[in-house]
DNA sequence: TTCGTCGAACTTCCATACTACCATTTCAGC
DNA sequence: GCTGAAATGGTAGTATGGAAGTTCGACGAA
């Protein structure tokens, strides 16, 4: 983890000096942590501790805090007061409760995007689907995965819709955790390109109804594994139904030690 | 500001002893400070300091810097390193992002409860409804508020949307300000009963379509005054139009006390 | 064996000291 | 009087120590 203006003491981090501007600690620790969690590294029902991590990313304890802090308005993890912060489970309906707000406001994004965007941006977004079939067809689902995001994020911002991709941003790491678990049997990725293709075809003509559909489609798509990955990986996720919100603070999984 | 098992060393504090689980100082402060901004008793430009917060609640910095960093989340404040924490001013490009999210969440949501909601739900909206236009027969436009509130938050509950509720929540946040400013001369009160009245017949009656119509036009009703207010209160807006989330930190306001 | 009690080890939370940095002011030099 | 560099006061960021609380296992008595 790299202090700001101090040589880094920590042999990970790779030696970046170029940018000014190189974020707090707490930030740092807080993207470490994210990307972590989302990529699944960081197994639902880790437990986490702040002195564990600070010692690890040889940082003090106080980013440590606040990148927790952040996690847990986030929805990635979970802490509870002098017991623990534990990284969340996934749990089925926080997934299919983040594809709804994300179905709603994506699918908004797509229509107001068929009003018209910069020409510019269509031309990026159509080099974007390019080099998704060029993934594709190399199989190289990392690659796919940014390339993914990037058609997504680049959509919103053509449109001008900041705010609402820093919604979807908070919503999708919900669900990217199931799609790194399901990435080895995942849906072709030729058949998420074309789908991508059907909504900037769709925005390109201008036909709002079509690209919302298309886009609607293209999202239930994606997590129609999530049944069968419950099954799969029972100690990944949540367990029943309906107890969430529970008030009592529901025992944890025992403690286990985050093992990297 | 309460501590956990500790007498009150605030006389400001209401002696709240009833129920357990009176949460933490840092989110004591968060609340207090997040209620001040919505309210528009902390005025946007106002320049919040740690210290100055930690003194005036007789806490330690540290639960007002965590309550800083969630009221940044929420986009609510702006903290510049070793400058100031400054309560962001109001800026149109903002409110309107959050009204495009809103607006797509919270119509889904409405076309969701469509599709049936338990039938006491039912009941306590059209209670509310009542409550609503007692309040607006009696002028009564903090009481309105309230339940104003009450009304979306129960529809999104009954439709069983919690996750979405709270985006909506902190989308609403920033609407929330421009409604405040425009109490004395808003939409009159019983149109916009109307408006939550149409929505929920059309909810009752299983029309999709007819209740995600309504909720937009009355989404779309709520700021109609923003644009006279912002000229109204130029000093609250941010002020051009396009230069938002520039790189460089724009000098805020010149450092204005709070003072309340 | 089973139950209750106590204690050690752990956690997050809060308080406080210190650091690095920025903005302004002050004041010497011209 | 004007300019520019150093001093000063104020800020958030970080480090660290201690307080309050939870968990869990050892130990002993029934």
């Amino acid at each position: 983890m790299q202090r700001p203006s101090t040589p880094h003491p920590l042999g990970e981090v790779p030696p970046i000096e170029v940018s000014r501007r190189v974020n707090s600690i707490a930030d740092q620790v807080f993207r470490t942590l994210r990307s972590s969690i989302v990529t699944m590294r960081l197994t639902p029902g880790t437990a986490l501790s702040e002195q564990e991590i600070a010692g690890r990313l040889n940082v003090s304890r106080q980013p440590v805090r606040e990148a927790f802090i952040k996690l847990s308005e986030s929805g990635l993890v979970r802490v509870l007061p002098q017991r623990g912060t534990f990284v969340v489970k996934i749990s089925a309906k926080a997934v299919t409760d983040a594809r709804f707000v994300r179905e709603a406001v994506e699918c908004a994004i797509a229509r107001r995007a068929s009003e018209g965007i910069p020409a510019g941006a269509l031309a990026d977004l159509r080099a974007i689907l390019s080099e998704q079939r060029v993934a594709a067809a190399a199989a190289d689902p990392e690659q796919f995965f940014v390339l993914d995001e990037a058609f997504h994020r680049g959509l919103a911002h053509a449109a001008d819709c900041t705010y609402a991709w820093k919604v979807i941003e908070e919503a999708k790491a919900q669900m990217d955790r199931v799609r790194f678990l399901s990435l080895p049997d995942a849906t072709p990725m030729d058949h998420l390109v074309a789908q991508h293709a059907e909504v900037l075809d769709a925005v390109a003509a201008g036909k709002g109804a079509a690209a919302d559909a298309a886009m609607r489609a293209h999202l239930r798509e994606i997590l129609k594994s999530l049944p069968r990955l419950a099954q799969a990986f029972p100690e990944m996720f949540e367990p029943g139904a309906a107890e969430e919100e529970t008030e009592a603070a529901p025992p944890p999984a025992r403690r286990k030690r985050t093992a990297r």
